[in-house]
Parts: C-alpha cells; structure tokens; sequence
RNA sequence: CGCGGGGUAGAGCAGUUGGUAGCUCGUCGGGCUCAUAACCCGGAGGUCGCAGGUUCAAGUCCUGCUCCCGCAACCA
C-alpha cells in the first residue's frame, strides 16, 4: 500500500494582494506537507486561485482591464510571494485554466443529468427600473426599497443544486466520523446550521459572464459553488485528461482553511462529492483568524500586515515560526510586531541561536572543530539524551493533530534543556583540566547530537534555517532524515563548522519606533479610487443637496450602527437616518451643518422613513461626516 | 430571548477523561562567563468574569447573570 497524502488550501480570491492570512493558512499547510514528505509519504500538496465572478469583473474594468488580464497580474504575484515564503506546493491550479473549466462543465452536467441539479425559478419580488430582484423581507412597505416603486412577483431562471436532499447524510456523516471537522467545536455550528433547514442552492448566475458557461444552457455561467470547490478533484485530472491521479490521491487527507469557509467545505462539499459517487475528504480544519489590535484584519480597516514586508524585514523562517508557534492553531490568535519581535528574539535568537553559537564556538575553541572518539558518557546525559530520543514521536504526533505550536514548542523544550545542559555540565570548567577532555567531549557531542535532532524537526517550519543547522554540526545528508532523528546518532568524531549568526536580535524598543513611524496612525488609510462613468451636468443636477442643521439626533434602537436625525432643510424638519453611529455621538452632532440629498427617494430604515442621505466620506473602515461652515445659512443649495 | 467564540498572574496563552493552578514574555534577586549583553537558578505576582448547585474533591460538570469579540440584520 501506498502511502500518500493530499492536502490542500482554500483556492484564493485574487481581487487583491494576499494578506498574511493567506499566509498563515498557506505557511501551515506547507509545514504539514513537508513533514509527511520527511516522513516518506508521496505527498500532494495543492493550493490555487478561484479567478471568477462577478467582482472580478468589476474590479478589471476598474482597472481599465480584461478579466483575464488582470487575474493574471495579481496571480503571478501570488506565486511570487509563496516562492518568498518557501512554500513548497506541488500544484497549482487556477480556475481559469482549460482543464478546469471543461471538468466543471462535465461535472455540472453530471450532476444535472443525475437530477441533482435541476433548472429552477428564482422567485422574487422584481422592481423593473432597478431591474433588481428583492426578497419580501428587504421590501420597504411592499415597494423595492431603492427606487420605491412598485414591484411584481417575478421569476427567473437559474439551475440549483439539491443540498437539501443530502442534510441527513451530511448529519449523519459528523457522527460516524468525528474527524472530519476540526476543531470539534465547528461540528456543532454546523449542525445547527443544517438543523435551520437546508435550501437548495443556487448553483449558477446569469448576471455576469467572467465565469464558466453552463455548456448546455447559454447565459447560464456556473456559479462559484461548482467551480471552485470542484479544484480538489479537477486538479488531480477528474473529468480531464490534465492530470491522472486522481485515483491516487482522492480522498484528500486534510482540507485546510480559515473558519469562515467551513461551512461551505462541510456542507455543500460532501453534498456535491455525494451527489457524484466519490468518496469523502478524511477531514476538514478550519483554523482560526489573525487579529490585529483587537480586530479582525480587513482591507478597509487600513490594518492587513503585509506579507512581504514582514518577510523581507525578518526573514521568511522568522515569520513562519512566529505564525506556527504563537497562534494556537484553531482558535484566533493576535498578530503583533511585539509579539513577533519577542519571539524572534526570545526564542530564535536566544534560545535556538544563540546555543547553536555557544555549542559550535566551543567544539572550536576546545577541540579545534572536531570532537576526539574516545568520549565518557555520565548519568548526567541522561534526561538530554531521553529528551532527543522521544522528541520524533512527541512531534509526529502532534503535527497528525494538526497541533503545530505543541509541535514547536516540543522541540523548543528540548533547546532549553540543552541550554541548561550546559550550564549544569559547565564545558569551561571541563576544560581546565586535561584530564577531563573525554567527558568535555561527551558534552559537547551531545549538544551537537541534540542540535542535530531538533534541527531536523525544525526543518518543515523553517526550510532554510535547518540545513544551516545540520550543516554546523556536521550532519552528513544521510543523518537529516526524519528516521535517523529517531533512530541514528552523529559519529563521535563529529567536526563542525562555524555558521553566521542563525537570527540576529532585534532591538525592540527601536525597531517598534521605527515601525510606528513607518506603518503607524500617521499614515492614511489607502484610499481606493473609483472611477465611474462619467455623468452629465444635467443628471449630477438632479440632486438637490442642502446645507441643513442638526436639530436632534437619538440611536435607533436594537441597530448598532443607525442614528436618527432631525434636519432643519431650510423649511422644515426632516427625518434622516444614517449609518454612522459607531463613530459618532449624537450629543456631539446636534448643532452642527451638514450636506444632505434632500430629493433622495425616502426609504424605510429599520422601520423608520429616511428622507435624505447625510453626506460623508469613507476613511478606512470609518465614515466622517461632511460638515459644513456654520456660517452658511440652512437650506443654501450645494453644487 | 438571531448564531457562535471567549473571560486563568502586568501581557499573551496551556490546562486532555473533575484530584496539590502551569507555560512564555516582562519584572525583581542571584549564579555563570562557552555564547548573539545571550544562558542557568530562585522570588514576587492569580478569590481561574460573578453568583449559586452537584461532589469527599470543580478552572474542569450543571443553572443563572455579566462583560468582551466575531457573524447575521440595520449603513440611502
């Protein structure tokens, strides 16, 4: 038998650059990757792109682009960036790539000419000037809540997938198999989700053409469910003649994401996979998210940490450690230059280096770089020596877990053991007297000894860090496999060979001041220009906006981000809500002028008749009102 | 009563099936000098969010409450 190993990423969305997220999701699933291909598997390692939709679409011709055109600029700065981070992929797949998207076509037509995607009705209140479908619940009086006009019972075409038909199974499947959604506590989530009921989904679109075409029915473009989680299986050459391993691959080993799209991968997943007759993943772990700050990252918060910054400021190992060790894989972590510097420093610099440094200076200094055969071992080696023996096993399992910061911190004890080894040994004292240069070398063998273990270990994490260790201490390449780790021991005579300092310290306090100059609150939050067509004189015209005076203003009740304002216009008073609560009191804002769009079609907000929109500008995630002179009477027209 | 996660030393976190409260950083004191002013030892620092309950025994199980954070709704 055959021992194989598939694992993949989500396939990535590349309306933008990659975050360290994506990273983070990415670093680990490397890490895993690398470790079963120390440990002989023949491993796959499988991460991507999922290039269509409708926002791409948008975003290229924003950018005065083609689709194509621009998925390719921002994926080729994708691999440029997991090539930075050592990320060891085997494929790479790209749901615009021919094989792809003829498999989905396949795929979709299977799954139709099986039933269980059928050609349905969108059913929906239609607002014809909108051209917008709206469900009841969004319907502001029985009127489309943009325009306020009437609206039709209208229905439209689209295809759909019966999930609903796979609930039980899909419940059944979390209790025979309690692996196969991790971190366990998903499982209930899910269960809760499916227990609301499961809708059939709404597997295509005919609002846009960037996607795959549903080959038997033009206009009809397979939505994003079908063709992006179908990559696990197209890119081991199902329903193509690309790849042909499918069979030696599928099912995948692990399924790695962040925890907002498990549901997607533990539902709709399997649905799909059970509605084609092909066997399960074996599990599904969805990790947890970096905060910053307090906050999750997003892009309009102006706080995403990027990637190849970090990278090129601390080295790809420094970052790759930092993320597998300090964030308990999930659960959410914090991402912070302080904690990253505190680890580089404590851990890397002190800790690792820093005794890798002392153990190869002092092979030099006593011995001139290699250790003399005849060594006296003592009682004293023996915890060190133990320590190393286990450390194989005590990782292994951990990584099959998924457990990676237990991973590192194992071996990282056993780096502190050493470290303490020396000081109870004392070499220097040893070395006083000549009488004593078999048990120095024992010492400092086993330090070498230990170095190499923990080196090994340490390679699936920080790739380019590890050789540079082995190399110190003299590890011939047959002594850097994982099952020499556990079961083979550097020759006596060991020579070593000094290395260049394996992670300088940081100044902290510095480089927190520069980085706080650099990246800190100073600096504006990148705006995002848009560029809509342009309109006429007369239709920027049409809208009326009037410098009006906040008469009052109260929170609406049970939605945190509404606040009720009345407008003196110049005439009367006007009820306006808007959504800025989370940045401003009321208390502050009665007084004050502001720009509002007085002839704006009023809209019912929350059960309140809204007439007219306050003027204000985003700022990162945050809004900021427009006010206007005090000295400008209410009701002066602004053009 | 929308869904979910979480409150454990100054900070960040572990605490598996209930059985003396731990780790890292920081801090204070000491040791050492091979080393990247690094390393080693020790001290201080916690009513484990609050209140009840089950138990010989609760951070760990049950109930109620409270606060924080995501998601969902609301953004004209």
């Amino acid at each position: 038998m055959d021992k194989k190993f598939y694992i993949t990423t989500p396939i990535y969305y590349p309306s933008d650059k990659l975050h360290i997220g994506h990273g983070y999701t990415t670093v680990a699933a490397d890490a895993v990757a690398r470790f079963k291909r120390m440990q002989g598997y023949d491993v796959l390692f499988l991460t991507g792109t999922d290039e269509h939709g409708q926002k791409i679409e948008d975003k290229a011709k924003a950018a005065g682009k083609t689709p194509k055109q621009y998925v390719d600029e921002v994926v080729a700065g994708i691999k440029d960036l997991w090539k930075l981070m050592d990320i060891s992929y085997d494929r790479f797949i790209r749901t615009t790539d021919d094989y792809h998207e003829q498999a989905v076509q396949k795929i979709f037509r299977q799954l139709y000419d099986k039933g269980d995607i059928y050609k349905g009705e969108y059913k929906g209140m239609y607002c014809k000037p909108c051209e917008s479908f709206w469900t009841e619940s969004q319907l502001v009086d029985g009127k489309c809540p943009d325009c306020g006009g009437p609206v039709v019972e209208a229905r439209e075409e689209a295809y759909f997938f019966r999930l609903s038909k796979y609930a039980d199974r899909i419940l059944k499947l979390y209790d025979e198999q309690p692996d196969f959604l991790q971190p366990a506590s998903r499982v209930n989530e899910m269960r809760a989700f499916i227990n609301q009921g499961l809708e059939d989904l709404c597997v295509s679109r005919t609002s846009f053409t960037w996607g795959v075409p549903v080959d038997f029915d033009p206009g009809h473009i397979v939505y994003v469910w079908v063709d992006a989680l179908s990559n696990y299986i197209t890119a081991l050459g199902y329903d193509n003649d690309r790849y042909h391993d499918f069979d030696k691959y599928w099912p995948a080993d692990v399924h790695l994401m962040a925890k907002e799209i498990v549901r997607f991968h533990s539902i709709i997943w399997p649905a799909i996979l059970m509605a084609l007759d092909l066997p399960l993943p074996k599990k599904v772990f969805g990790h947890g998210w970096l905060l910053l700050e307090g906050g999750k990252m997003s892009k309009s918060k102006g706080n995403v940490v990027d990637p190849v910054v970090l990278c090129n400021r601390y080295g790809v190992d420094a970052i790759r450690y930092y993320l597998m060790r300090e964030i308990p894989f999930g659960h959410d972590g914090v991402f912070s230059n302080e904690g990253l510097i505190a680890r580089i420093n404590s851990d890397l610099a002190n800790d690792l280096g820093n005794l890798l440094s002392r153990t190869v200076s002092m092979v030099e200094k006593y011995f001139g770089g290699t250790l003399p055969a005849e060594q006296t071992a003592d009682a004293a080696d023996g915890e060190l020596t133990a320590m190393c023996a286990g450390l194989y096993d005590a990782v292994a399992d951990d990584i099959d877990k998924l457990m990676l910061p237990n991973a590192l911190a194992e071996i990282f004890k056993v780096v502190s053991r050493a470290n303490k080894y020396i000081d109870e040994t004392a070499p220097w004292v040893l070395a006083k007297d000549e009488a004593n240069r078999p048990r120095l070398a024992r010492v400092l063998y086993n330090l070498c000894e230990s170095l190499r273990v923990c080196g090994i270990l340490l390679a699936p994490f920080m790739p380019s860090t590890a050789p540079k260790i082995l190399d110190a201490v003299g590890a011939p390449a047959a002594l850097r496999t994982l099952d020499s780790a556990a079961h083979a021991s550097l020759p006596a005579a060991v020579t070593v060979r000094k290395c260049d300092v394996l992670f300088p310290r940081i100044d902290a306090d510095a480089e927190l001041k520069e980085l706080a100059e650099k990246h800190g609150p100073k600096e504006a939050p990148k705006v995002e220009l848009e560029h809509l067509p342009s309109v006429s004189y007369d239709d920027f015209m049409k809208s009326e906006i009037r410098v009006c005076r906040v008469v009052s203003c109260e929170k609406v009740e049970k939605a945190d981000k509404l606040l009720k304002f009345s407008l003196f216009d110049g005439e009367r008073e006007r009820t306006v809500v808007s959504g800025i609560a989370q940045w401003y009191k009321p208390e502050e804002l009665v007084g004050k002028k502001v720009a509002v769009v007085v002839n704006l079609a009023p809209a019912k907000i929350r059960g309140i008749v809204s007439e007219g929109m306050i003027l204000s500008s985003d700022v990162g995630d945050a809004a900021r009102v427009a006010f206007i002179d005090d000295g400008v009477p209410e009701g002066s027209r602004i053009r």
